[in-house]
DNA sequence: TTGACATTCAATCATTTACTTGAATATTAT
DNA sequence: ATAATATTCAAGTAAATGATTGAATGTCAA
């Protein structure tokens, strides 16, 4: 009942990396491009799973596929990462010990 | 070593993290301490919801709370994010374009 | 004490998720 | 052509998720 949150959760990379095994795909992708087949054997899963999941991987943008004979080519395009990054740089200051918050609310009440 | 935090707070961050009204309340928090009450009508629900996605983001590790008279004072507790900040670093390489892939493998097959 | 307030607990429900299995499609090899 | 390979599509399912409502618990105020 709210927002189009089917829509638009699909391609939030906050959603599509919340998954460790959408992120070891990554990782995996990362060290050079390759087929779902070589991929499979590292997941305790069907290949039509790890297929679902770099679905959604390439959903988000983070990574892209070419075609290759009968092979698919997933290929890692994680700049979009940046964003996650940038996020959660936004709290450096809480574990870097400088600052208990960040802001200089709490004056109100 | 932070075996307790590892394990225990390893209610899986990036899980945690992943829904949009959890970060905002992470956002909220991080600008000062505040109980529930003052937390609820940012958002489009009950409040008991924003209970339980704070409950979620205590699990995480992300808040703790203390008790203050009637009222249940949560504060930002980011420190954790330093994993995901770090994770998604990583990848830094794809977004500044320095490199297409990280390591030098593609070199199978 | 009585009642309002602040929050959590608990039960429930609709959706979404992560899988599975069984086609279907497309490409290569024999 | 036929068969094997590589991948996706599609339907089904059990479990998890995000939300709701209705108590229950605890604290303050009159």
């Amino acid at each position: 009942m709210q927002i189009d949150r089917a829509s638009a959760a699909r391609v939030d990379i906050f959603h599509a990396v919340a998954d460790a095994n959408r992120r070891k795909l990554l990782d995996l992708l990362a060290a050079g491009e390759r087929p779902v087949q070589e991929l499979v054997p590292h997941f305790d899963m069907s290949f039509q799973a790890v297929s679902q999941h770099l679905h959604i991987l390439a959903e988000a943008g983070l990574v892209t596929r070419r075609k290759q004979g009968r092979y698919r080519i997933y290929r890692a395009q994680p700049a979009a990462l940046r964003d996650i990054h940038d996020w959660a740089g936004q709290y450096r200051a809480f574990w870097e010990n400088r600052l208990e918050r960040l802001g200089g609310y709490l004056d109100e009440t």
